[in-house]
DNA sequence: GGAACGATTGAT
DNA sequence: TCAATCGTTCCT
């Protein structure tokens, strides 16, 4: 797998979330630190959308949330059950308050340092969750509202995504639970939940 | 100022 | 099934 090449353009991420949701699979993300490389495949992602009651953004602008509302193809980074950062991709509109959470990866470089950042766990478990992928891509709160158009964290495109995709209700939420909004690559043996 | 809660995870 | 753990949000 070649890491190499343009990041996605702005246009891919300024178009309807449930869109780039789909389309976002199979592509690349990419983490360089001092540290090295990490890097794998996102085979797992969630839509959050402005008028769905999950989604941080539905009731309007907070401290927290402001990067949602913000320009597309930036980093919205949060900390959940104040343990696990969790990674999402700004989508949409300026001013329209939506987002994919990416929810796992097949990783594809970085074994070693995935290997140390996550403790004792096999490698197809890695990033089979977005607390999981955070912690093995070192994403933070340093990476909320970085672009993801250039620099040190970036999605690429991937090749041909021959898997069919899988869609399903949302893990974890109460409100919207019913809204088939979670996308996966069928087959995958990195997703969080089958 | 205080309290309830959460887009999770790993151990029991 | 359950605890860990703390920032955010909302209420007083």
């Amino acid at each position: 797998m070649k890491l190499a090449g343009r990041p996605l353009p702005a246009k891919f991420y300024a178009r309807d979330t449930i869109t780039v949701a789909r389309e976002l699979l199979g592509t690349l993300l990419i983490h360089d630190t001092p540290e090295g490389r990490t890097a794998g495949r996102i085979v797992e992602t969630e839509a959050y959308l402005r008028d769905d009651p999950a989604c941080h953004a539905a009731r309007g602008m907070t401290p927290r949330n402001t990067i949602m509302f913000g320009p597309s193809g930036r980093a919205y980074v949060y900390l959940i059950y104040g343990m696990y950062w969790c990674f999402n991709v700004v989508t949409a509109s300026k001013g329209v308050g939506e987002a994919v959470l990416i929810r796992a990866l097949e990783p594809l470089e970085g074994a070693e340092l995935m290997s140390r950042r996550r403790g004792r766990a096999e490698p197809k478990s890695w990033c089979s969750g977005p607390g999981k992928l955070a912690l093995a891509l070192n994403i933070g709160k340093a990476q909320n509202g970085v672009s993801l158009l250039r620099g040190p964290l970036r999605i690429l495109p991937g090749g041909p995504v021959p898997e069919r995709v899988h869609v399903t209700t949302r893990i974890g939420i109460q409100a919207g639970a019913e809204l088939p909004l979670r996308f996966y690559l069928e087959g995958s043996l990195c997703v969080s939940r089958k």
